[in-house]
RNA sequence: AGUCUCUUAGCUCAGUUGGUAGAGCAUUACCUUGACAAGGUAGGGGUCAGCAGUUCGAGUCUGCUAGAGACUACCA
């Protein structure tokens, strides 16, 4: 069998994937051992919005080299495939085409028609997301495929949002939350972020004190504090001034407030002041939380608008004036005058006002950090509003515990261990309810009198109102919610009992009843570092509080691809690499271990020059593997005769009788080297994916196959197998027992090889081990017995540390040495490689015998003609020199160089380098 | 402001209990030798950001300095 001269990704990439899938070998159900130990793994559901992109490529990379080598091992293996609705994206996406396609808005369709579209996006996005996951390669087990508003999902949370409730967890309240004007919806803190505005004013506004006058016993002005100059604005001679970066929230302030200790405003404390632009009284109160350092040490305080001026109202009864509408624009209680103007118009408009009314002391430069939203940049407002809440003293806890027992473990370690802990420490309450219509509408239902009725069901609720006309919450939960239960709600708990039968559609797949108790705890989570609190923490404690389980063991962070450019990749930055783009150009599996091969956690600048290196790697094992095939006559894949070192010593032990089986006794110091590196490395492999150190791993594949396996073990035995021509007329090998085992312990240490890099380059592994002779079900791990031949249920590597002949290594060494000494000399003295020359060898007694043992393969691959070894050298004065570590060389150099023409060279490199 | 990370060859990056610096790409010379030019052979190139300390010995441990970045909190 002859291979193509190149491998050609794309044709391997074709058919494989569909066979695997349809052949069932992504499901648990192909394992036969009942007893085979487990191992799962839950995708993170990306989002339904768009394509995958570089960093989905990365993770679901990772994933899915953890789970084919689990697999390999005999694991009873599950990757759980699925997507998320994504709340707040999704809706944003489907208002955008209503409004591009149609020219309306969400109000003009009604809800239902709106949630219909949303779903029809997601079936079209849903299906772009798996078609690509496919492509990647990606060993996941469709038949249990989730989205997080499946019907089992939904009523999972459903069932946790009641229970919640019901135990007093969720609860109902008034609170300053953060509010997206644009999406109209309130958003957790997670979900803001920041921007930092170096044009930012801060505004000194112009507060009259009440009831005041000159010489009415205040102190001498100082600070903030004012006395009126003679214009006496609004019938007032005295002032506190107030700093503010947000001057339109002043129609909104119920209240000044002083630390109690400063001075400068002791004797005002009590006053009231006469707010501008409202015609209220509001009074001059003392607070701890004001810092008599910054500004003027007066602050305005707004208690609708601010969460510290919240607290302080809370503090001291002030009320509550909430002058904005959803959209942020002023509403009614704002005053006629700002009645309807946009936040920042009001704004403008307010500054304009205190500036006619003299009022306006001074505005300065001042760089500030906004909130803004995640999803969609606009500047959020926090305010007063009544939201869905998960109070968070238990959860932390509960979180914390575990935390505190080093679960889950962060790879890298640091920083996450300890940020993620210190993070829940300092924990506040969840909010959980969006002004969305896309998502799992809230189980509350409200009568008239606006008593509250959390139930499963529109029918349990109606019972408990007791026939009172009932009104659903129109709000959704966040998108979160439903993804912190998706370590155990993906596995069939719903929190129904008996379970309800969700998956009748699904006939073909066996019993799965159970598993919630074969899968979970799930063994670890891929992911990014965004979203560890957002995430991470959330199904640490919503799994332990509804299963009583750890949702998952261990979590590998993955760090951020980049754009070439060193930014994070985004649209407006048009610096995005499309996985598909790279998949197309060096193929999936080049890009695949590429991926693979940047260091557990850490960030990686995108280059293209990096995944070539694994495209040339890919064609490197296709030729390699080209070359063993076309000198495989008589031989097969045949792992006992490296694998198993009893059968050698067995084979070894019997006198008299030929060995059975190739690669015993008779091995040479090349076959012992290349069995101990192959089983050296296994083990490494091993301990490296065990760490999830993903790039060792990588290292130790692609240098054990391009060093030791083709740059050394394949030229060391190529004279042994190759049909070589001599006369015009091909001849096989001189001696063809021997041309036998060898060919056949080429294969077998290439299909080992083979199998090792099956995690990270599927397709063209698969594709070369077809090829191989004596590849078949039989090498498969023993859970995988019945099943059709693949590599991907071929029993992994294990590596055995008996098999590690360190003093085969030592010798190879020692061989390996020697022959690139020789080649240096051969390249310093610029001879000829068609010159083959006579090399002296000095050394002791043993490493003599290692030579000697060795003399054919140092005579090829040195170019030489003929050894001479001895104890110590004796040569011409005209030789090259050189030493390793375990012999003195030397090559005379009479005859191979013409010594004039050597030494013009030589003086005229000397004249170039001087010059 | 707090916590943390990074700074290693021209470029992109590895370096896991401290023991004489590694890879890929680029580069130089030679080689179209029957697996592979997406290749082979042999090179050149680094006071591991700087300073001080611990140690027989420091890229690796400690402290400080200088750059870069991340996260969390606050910012009237």
């Amino acid at each position: 069998m002859e291979l193509a001269k190149a491998y050609d990704p794309k044709a391997a990439e074709e058919h494989h994937y569909k066979r695997w899938e349809e052949s069932g070998f992504f499901a648990p159900e192909i394992n036969e051992d009942a007893n085979a130990p487990k191992y799962s793994i839950v995708i993170p559901p990306p989002n339904v919005t768009g394509s995958l992109h570089m960093g989905h490529a990365l993770q679901h990379t990772l994933m899915d080299a953890l789970t084919r080598w689990k697999r390999m091992q005999g694991y009873r293996t599950l990757w759980l495939p699925g997507t998320d609705h994504a709340g707040i994206s999704v809706q944003r996406k489907v208002v955008e085409q209503l409004k591009k396609v149609e020219h309306k808005k969400p109000t003009d369709i009604g809800r239902e028609e709106f949630v219909r579209r949303a779903w029809t996006w997601k079936e079209q996005f849903g299906h772009t997301i798996t078609e690509q996951m496919r492509r990647e390669g990606a060993s996941v087990d469709w038949s249990r495929q989730r989205f997080t508003m499946d019907e089992s999902l939904s009523l999972a949370v459903r069932n946790v949002f009641c229970t919640l409730y019901e135990e007093g967890w969720i609860y109902r309240g008034l609170r300053i939350v953060n509010w997206c004007p644009k999406d109209k919806t309130v958003l957790s803190d997670l979900e803001v972020k920041e921007e930092t505005k170096k044009d930012g004013k801060l505004y000194y506004l112009k507060y009259p004190v009440s009831g005041s006058g000159p010489g009415s016993g205040s102190p001498p002005p100082r600070g903030g504090v004012d006395a009126a100059s003679a214009d006496g604005v609004v019938g007032s001679s005295l002032f506190v001034t107030v700093a503010t970066t947000r001057p339109e929230t002043m129609l909104g302030d119920t209240a000044v407030a002083v630390n109690p200790s400063d001075v400068r405003y002791k004797d005002l404390i009590g006053n009231t002041i006469a707010l501008p632009l409202t015609g209220r009284e509001i009074p001059i109160i003392a607070d701890e939380y004001v810092d008599a350092e910054f500004g003027t040490g007066a602050v305005k305080i707004t208690p609708a608008h601010d969460p510290n001026d919240y607290l302080v109202g809370e503090r001291h009864g002030l009320p509550q004036m909430l002058v904005m509408n959803d959209d942020a624009t002023m509403n009614a209680l704002a005053g006629a005058e700002f009645d309807g103007l946009d936040r920042f118009d009001a704004r403008a408009k307010v500054v304009e006002r205190f500036d006619e009314l003299g009022l306006l002391d001074r505005v300065d430069d001042y760089e500030i950090t906004l909130p803004i939203c995640e999803r969609c940049k606009t500047i959020v407002e926090p305010i007063l509003s009544e939201q869905w809440f998960v109070k968070m003293d238990e959860m932390r806890e509960m979180a914390l515990e575990y935390a505190r027992e080093g679960v889950p473990h962060f790879s890298p370690e640091v920083p996450h261990q300890k940020v993620y802990t210190s993070w829940l420490e300092n924990l506040k309450d969840w909010t959980i309810s969006r002004q969305l219509w896309w998502g799992h509408q809230i189980p509350a239902w409200y009568d008239s009198d606006g008593n509250i009725y959390v139930a499963r069901t529109e029918q349990e609720a109606a019972e408990k109102a007791g026939g009172r006309e009932l009104k659903q919450d129109q709000d959704v939960l966040d998108t979160w919610f439903s993804s912190g239960l998706w370590a155990f709600s993906t596995l069939g708990w719903t929190g129904e009992n008996p379970k309800p039968e969700f998956r009748d559609q699904r006939s073909k797949i066996k019993d799965q009843s159970s598993d919630l108790e074969a899968f979970l705890p799930t063994d670890v989570l891929v992911t990014g570092r965004d979203i560890i609190f957002l995430w991470v923490s959330r199904m640490m404690m919503l799994t332990r509080k509804f299963t009583g389980k750890r949702a998952f063991d261990d979590v590998v962070i993955t760090g951020t691809v980049l754009g070439k450019d060193g930014k994070p990749m985004s649209k407006s930055r048009n610096n995005g690499v499309d996985p598909i783009e790279m998949f197309d150009k060096f193929g999936v599996d080049a890009t695949r271990i590429y991926l693979a091969s940047i260091a557990t956690g850490a960030d990686i600048k995108w280059n293209d020059i990096g995944v070539e290196t694994y495209r040339n790697f890919a064609n490197k094992i296709w030729n390699a593997t080209r070359f063993c095939l076309m000198n495989s006559e008589g031989a097969a894949v045949e792992p006992d005769s490296i694998n198993s070192s009893e059968s050698r010593l067995q084979a070894a032990s019997l006198p008299g009788e030929k060995p059975a089986k190739a690669g015993t006794q008779n091995d040479s110091v090349a076959d012992r080297w290349i069995i101990s590196r192959l089983n050296r490395t296994a083990v490494a492999v091993n301990r490296a994916l065990t760490t999830y150190q993903f790039h060792e791993a990588v290292q130790l594949l692609y240098h054990f196959f391009w060093d030791d396996f083709c740059d050394w073990y394949i030229e060391l035995v190529k004279d042994e197998i190759t049909v070589f021509q001599a006369d015009g007329v091909e001849h096989e090998p001189i001696d063809p027992t021997r041309a036998a085992m060898t060919r056949t312990s080429i294969l077998t240490v290439l299909e080992q090889a083979l199998r090792m890099l099956h995690p990270f380059m599927p397709y063209l592994t698969e594709e070369l081990w077809q090829k191989l002779p004596g590849t078949g079900s039989g090498l498969h791990n023993a859970a995988y017995g019945s099943a059709e031949a693949s590599i991907m249920l071929a029993d992994f590597p294990k590596g055995d540390v008996r098999l590690i002949d360190k003093s085969a290594e030592a010798e190879m060494s020692a061989v390996i040495d020697l022959i690139k000494k020789v080649r240096n000399i051969r390249a310093e003295m610029n001879i000829s490689t068609a010159i083959r020359f006579t090399v002296h060898i000095a050394a002791d007694e043993a490493m003599q015998g290692v030579f000697r043992a060795n003399e054919a393969q140092i005579l090829k691959l040195a170019r030489a003609d003929k050894l001479i070894i001895t104890d110590t050298l004796d040569v011409p004065r005209a030789s090259a020199k050189a030493v390793t570590t375990n012999a003195s060389i030397a090559v005379p150099l009479e005859g191979l160089i013409e010594f004039d023409k050597e030494r013009e060279r030589l003086s005229n490199q000397i004249a170039k380098l001087t010059e």
